[in-house]
DNA sequence: CCTATCATGTAATCCGTTACATGATTAT
DNA sequence: ATAATCATGTAACGGATTACATGATAGG
């Protein structure tokens, strides 16, 4: 019995498709791009091998285009739906992760002058300023049905995410941090080596 | 020599040892569980075989201990700390990943009943408070000096997140969106595609 | 001393990323 | 028509996760 694990990768595509329908994959690459993407990114060739796993596990059926590119449309079986379902309900395991690279540069005090600290939030500010105008954008595309509320307020958590991360950044650039120092102040490099 | 590029996981251990002196991998995962690996999880593994990496790369030189457990322990090279200099100094491309399932199951609609959303919208919410409760316990434990206020200022958005977190799924459990309804898998909206 | 448990370390697998390859559409 | 560009798809590599293996410490 195949029992590769479902990734969060899996169910993401499992439940697109139940969302919108058959799909192929440049369907839900742009579906996917314009909303949760956003803040979880999954890279196009995913959502291309990403469905033929799916297939060979049941989960979806594949259907090719007759004409012209002859895409491949995959369809959620009855099995698809039913681990959704069971996705849905079992519990939700793990902490959120926020991967942030700034923040990491930040975290580990590699700036090694005050003015440097400043520049960099005062920047990493900006960025969060553009991503949500971004977010504020794509909300706009977004079609209005009511079937269309969860998308809608997980976009609603992106904003705010980047509102916070603009005030946060803000406040770090307006008081920033002293640098770390190095815990040994200068290490001798390994003995017979230049 | 160094044909793979420097991880996020790479600056995180060499950071590390520059802020704490030579280390370890045991106290390389003491001291990330302890503070960003609240938000950005590191598996144990990784602080085992990264260094082995590094000291390839020769931005580490290891130890071994005589006595006991002989113990690797890695030290910062002139070439690790130049590394880190440089990555301080060279743009941060990539955006915030916010990776949460929880989220992700909102944002596909797969629970089925209204009541179902509340409920994991609260479970959610509750979550979110045990993880703030446990930063402020682990701002307790950092020590104090102002040598620390780098780490102390990413916890804080770590912080800041969380609160964030918990406002959000207690407005969701407030004001549930409905589920998403499957699409229709009978006919393909658009049958004459190009 | 013996056993249980935790600290420490490693091996193998698989997903995700990067990079490239091919075919279709559009503009001129 | 033909070249340029974008859509579409695949292959290969490497890091991250899982699981297991070994050695040390504590307690009875």
């Amino acid at each position: 019995m195949s029992k590769s694990k479902l990734t969060p990768t899996s169910y993401l595509v499992l439940g697109t498709i139940r969302m919108s329908g058959p799909s192929t994959p440049y369907e839900l690459k742009q579906l996917v791009n314009h909303s949760i993407g956003h803040f979880w990114s999954f890279p196009h060739s995913q959502l291309y091998t990403e469905p033929a796993r799916l297939t060979a596990l049941g989960l979806l059926r594949e259907e090719r285009e007759e004409s012209g590119r002859r895409r491949r449309r995959f369809h959620l079986t009855p099995a698809g739906e039913a681990a959704l379902e069971h996705w849905a309900q079992e519990p939700t395991p793990g902490r959120t992760q926020a991967h942030d690279l700034g923040l990491l540069k930040l975290f580990l005090g590699v700036m090694t002058e005050r003015d440097d600290v400043r520049a960099f939030a005062f920047h990493q500010a900006q960025d969060h300023r553009r991503q949500l105008d971004e977010y504020r954008a794509s909300e706009g595309t977004l079609p209005e049905g009511p079937d269309r509320a969860s998308p809608r307020a997980a976009l609603g958590l992106g904003m705010r995410f980047e509102q916070l991360a603009v005030t946060f950044w803000e406040e770090v650039a307006a008081n920033p941090p002293a640098p770390v120092p190095p815990a040994q102040p200068a290490a001798p490099p390994a003995p017979g080596n230049a």
